[in-house]
DNA sequence: CAAACATTCAATGTTGTGATTGAATGAACT
DNA sequence: AGTTCATTCAATCACAACATTGAATGTTTG
């Protein structure tokens, strides 16, 4: 094999993991399983698609060492595969939103028009931690925060917020956090939160991206 | 428009721009550019393909928002549309040596044998330019480097170096590179000079993920 | 062992992508 | 103005990707 040829199979192979990544029902697929641990009946329900395309999807997503699926007693429950995957998708949704003006568009319209301030960038919220000025709100499904949240984080569902507001104090700023740059959940949270006069800012993306960057996590016992 | 189909439009955006880029044609181009703007011709020459192949894979990228076309006399010069799409590959392609064991392997057998010694990484380059321990060595053609190079870098083009092999010092280190973490150039740079007894490492990737990491580069005047 | 269930497989039709060809454009030079 | 050259466009064909359907697999439960 020549030096030339290998470095053509070289981008044969990169293309081949980036076409695995190129449609928007996988990139949704990823995006739920970057949460945890999911069976594919839970897939097919939160993407609306048919059960036999989710499987399909899976297994493309499979095939290309995305994911990885395994038995748990009837279900099948898949989960990302190891490695920098979170990291790539990141990137290219950075790209998306500095080259696509519409991706910006969208989401400006629909979840930084909610908000008005900007998130606290995660090396702020380290500086922040340390100091212990801060309150961390998980507002994700009980099951997502039980598998895994930021170093002390008060877990309160969205749904539950406007009942249990009172756990939380008045007297220092609280960051909310959910799955991700497009998860509204964080963004509900601090609307009711700062109705009732709380101090209370978004966390930049989310759980995944914050774990995929190596930084503290810890998981319910 | 509901919440719910607004997600999904983000996620139709960011396969529609993932799909541009999972194409190991347009993938190679890419890299091209990142060197700095070309012309069709050039392009074509250096892929092999087909003269309106090339032209048909620019039009994708232009759509895509990735590459630009300026007429430039008689040519079309192409570039890269300014954002963080070296960044984004760079993710692509970390992911992929991760995950795709034959992309490790591919890389290791041709070109990771030929060094044996682990590059240097940009932050320690970063901190060893501070205290001036280093000679920087650019071995790519002269009009790459004249587009942009690291700072104080001196410039020998690999086809160059055993004739001007004087130029360089004994007694510093020596950190060569040339396009990126799969340009042979300075492999076979840092193979010539260390038959010669020069102290010498290759810096991890390249020009283009330096300049795209933000770190200092200048131009020839 | 049979029934119920979750998942995968196989086959199909539709749509999209990539390469090739030759014609069309549009700037520069004579 | 007409010629030359680089590039793009349009039409075509082969092939791969996607969603849907219904059948097949394999696991738990009675």
């Amino acid at each position: 094999m020549s030096m030339a040829s290998a470095k053509h199979l070289l981008f044969e192979h990169l293309a081949e993991l980036t076409k695995a990544l190129a449609n928007s029902n996988r990139l949704e697929l990823l995006e739920l399983l970057a949460q945890g641990a999911q069976s594919v009946e839970v897939l097919t329900q939160r993407t609306g698609l048919s059960f036999a395309n989710v499987s399909q999807h899976l297994q493309t997503l499979k095939k290309a060492g995305l994911a990885i699926g395994e038995r748990d007693g009837k279900n099948v429950r898949y989960r990302l595969q190891d490695g920098p995957i979170v990291a790539a998708l990141t990137g290219l949704r950075r790209l998306a939103e500095h080259n696509v003006a519409a991706v910006g568009d969208v989401r400006r319209r629909y979840l930084d028009d909610l908000d008005g301030l900007d998130p606290i960038s995660h090396d702020d919220l380290i500086e922040r931690m340390k100091s212990d000025s801060v309150v961390l709100l998980d507002v994700r499904p009980g099951d997502e925060f039980a598998s895994g949240h930021l170093p002390r984080a008060v877990h309160i569902d969205v749904a539950d917020l406007e009942d249990q507001v009172a756990r939380l104090p008045k007297d220092r700023e609280i960051v909310a956090y959910c799955r991700g740059p497009y998860c509204v959940m964080s963004y509900k949270a601090v609307q009711i939160l700062r109705a009732k006069g709380y101090l209370v800012r978004r966390l930049e993306d989310g759980f995944p991206e914050w774990k995929a960057e190596g930084r503290p996590v810890e998981s319910a016992t």
